[in-house]
DNA sequence: TCGATGTTATTGACGCGTCAATCACACTAA
DNA sequence: TTAGTGTGATTGACGCGTCAATAACATCGA
């Protein structure tokens, strides 16, 4: 294996430090628009996406590719701030099924304008479609190569 | 300005995702090698690098792009782990000079070789030249974008 | 039916990161 | 010299994320 060159480092490093700056301004613009973090935003999707079909929490979890320990947690901040409300499952009573409150469903529609114009301003405006073309085959091929090591 | 496009959205998405998986894996690594977590390794080798010359926790701050508050909760840490000391600066009597312990040097030098080794084997090796070339222009164009809005 | 094993979900402890407040010192202008 | 302003650094409070432990229930085989 050769080592690592100048260029690949930069490269790493640059990602990581974009994706870090973007992510921070993005949840800005949402938090204040909304009053909701990314996280927040990201756990509320899929709850109002399963509508009436029960959702549970480890369902949710593995969705968003979260530690079942994590989502429990935020969980529970987000039950104490009146976003969600969790009830038991009617066929096994180990589990939790998730509900959107009616704040929650309002603040979600708040943040889902800004979140997606953000994305596109900050984000996507930056970019050719062969950048995002190209940047697609990347990440992929890194999700591929990362499964199978 | 138009809507974000399916793709545009997955292109980020999937960058986020891939980088969190990433800095996971390679966290892992270092933190086994090492006993040092990538924030750690962020903090230190710009203290190595500074060598003789006295390098004050704001400079620091700045370089690694971190908040001054967050740096001096880190340094607090990092201090009582003994892998760093802070001694008072010879002209500014507000200041804050950072010197690298012996064990956090040793520490450091167990990790380098895991740390550039993972960008390499999980990050670089999943992509052709041709790709680290258009992944840091994307980035580039990203920083640019960013710093004028 | 009972016991072993697996699964769902939560909890507590603890390190981390952000924000606002604070303290100590430097610098400048009257 | 001193009052006012600016800067370096730390602190406390609090929400977040990880890890290990635990509680509650399901499931399956004897």
């Amino acid at each position: 294996m050769t080592r690592l060159t100048e260029a690949e480092e930069r490269a790493w490093s640059g990602m990581l430090n974009v994706t870090a700056a973007l992510r921070k301004r993005m949840g800005a613009i949402v938090y204040e628009a909304a009053g909701l973090s990314e996280t927040d935003y990201t756990v509320l999707v899929p709850i109002v996406y399963a509508g009436d079909t029960p959702l549970r929490s480890s369902e949710l979890a593995e969705a968003i590719n979260w530690d079942r320990s994590r989502l429990s947690h935020h969980l529970g901040r987000m039950e104490t701030r009146g976003l969600i409300r969790r009830t038991q499952h009617s066929e096994d009573n180990r589990g939790a099924v998730l509900h959107i409150t009616d704040s929650g469903l309002a603040a979600l529609r708040q943040a889902s304008g800004p979140h997606l114009r953000s994305i596109k301003s900050l984000f996507a405006d930056a970019l050719s479609a062969t950048q995002i073309e190209a940047l697609t085959e990347i990440v992929e091929d890194l999700e591929r190569h990362l499964a199978t090591h």
